[in-house]
DNA sequence: ATTATCTATAGATCTATAGATAATGC
DNA sequence: ATTATCTATAGATCTATAGATAATGC
């Protein structure tokens, strides 16, 4: 993502303010994404995004064209989240599990960014990007590794990420709630249903975690 | 739902009208609402159900409040589809699995129907009607009965629930997969989250399923 | 001089209602 | 006679663009 256009100049100052423009409307966007809503006007979007109305079409050709931005948007910063905090484990399973349980502990950190990905849904997982391929090589690794005792890997990105969201669903809906507490249970609950004895789960979901990097 | 107004005439003609109508309107912002395009106008959708434009307001005060009755319709024959094939089974664990199972080769009878649940997304695990309330039943009654062993039913509730919505998503993008050997690989891998032997939830997955009621 | 922003607005679209028409009730 | 439907439309809102203004580059 951090690749840009043909000419490799140096951002000059007027391509920062650019982005900075194009950033406001992709987060005043993410905010109403988060809120389901969808319905808002393009005057109320450049609104919250404090720009005037007009540049709005320098950056998108439609409504549409933002919103799709905001996911994906969404999407590069959880993908760069999950790289950061697994660099370093070796086990597949365990970077697996340690993906899982720190994403629950994320939902309390940026809860309105977590409702991006809870509003676009189960389609976060036949995405071609964003967490499903990076869930997938964890499974299929951890199957290979003898780890995971499943049938498809395929199969099993549709349960774990379900269980996910349902995971980011129910802490979204129940704010006193432990989120470390849940979220190793629930990954304890995905390992077990691939295969692993409750014990070996547990374990697994009591190992210290990394720091979560900073946002 | 069969339960009418205070007064319990019995439905006249004018009363069958009206209900068409209101029907056809429901009918057509699923089909809009199984796409994602909620943002189609009220004439869009008046055209689609065979409908004068005026009509609308006779049932209806606002897009929203059509598509949320579309997505309760939804709920309603879901439940009644549930109920209906769970009947006669005594066993939980079993009520459960068959749930479970039959839902995955529901979406191969009601595609359309299935996508309005989708584009609910994990919304659907954290409401009082629907689904979700019997499931958290069934749940609930299996750890009582020794068939499940995990520590909180509402944990489970959305595991079991996202895993369910993974499934249904995965059968929706990839037409040609056998809908009810997969439906049958997932319920295992969610009972044996849920605590069983990997012999236990095979078995529980190999039993004859109740016909599919019409819809 | 160039580029992106902002303001203003024309035209398109959309909503909500009023009034006419058609169906049913009695 | 009553009730729901349909058609037509006024007013509101929304989109897309044109032109003016402000910021930056050279």
């Amino acid at each position: 993502m951090s690749a840009d256009h043909a000419a490799e100049h140096p951002p000059t100052r007027l391509d920062r303010r650019k982005e900075r423009t194009r950033a406001a409307l992709i987060a005043a966007a993410g905010e109403f994404l988060a809120e389901g809503r969808t319905a808002v006007s393009i005057q109320q979007i450049t609104d919250a995004a404090g720009v005037g109305f007009g540049s709005f079409y320098n950056h998108f050709d439609s409504k549409e064209a933002l919103f799709e931005a905001a996911v994906e948007s969404v999407l590069d910063i959880y993908v760069a989240f999950r790289d950061e905090i697994v660099s370093g484990y070796d086990d597949p399973a365990e970077v697996f599990a340690v993906s899982f349980r720190m994403t629950g502990r994320l939902q309390r950190q940026i809860p309105e960014m977590v409702r991006v990905l809870l509003n676009e849904g189960t389609r976060v997982l036949t995405r071609g990007t964003g967490l499903a391929p990076r869930a997938l090589t964890d499974i299929e690794a951890s199957i290979k590794a003898g780890r995971f005792d499943i049938e498809s890997a395929q199969l099993g990105l549709m349960a774990a990420g379900g269980a996910l969201l349902g995971l980011l669903q129910l802490l979204d809906a129940e704010p006193d709630l432990d989120a470390g507490e849940v979220s190793d249970l629930m990954t304890a609950r995905v390992l077990r249903g691939f295969g692993m004895t409750k014990e070996d789960a547990a374990d697994l979901c009591s190992r210290p975690l990394p720091e979560p990097p900073a946002l």
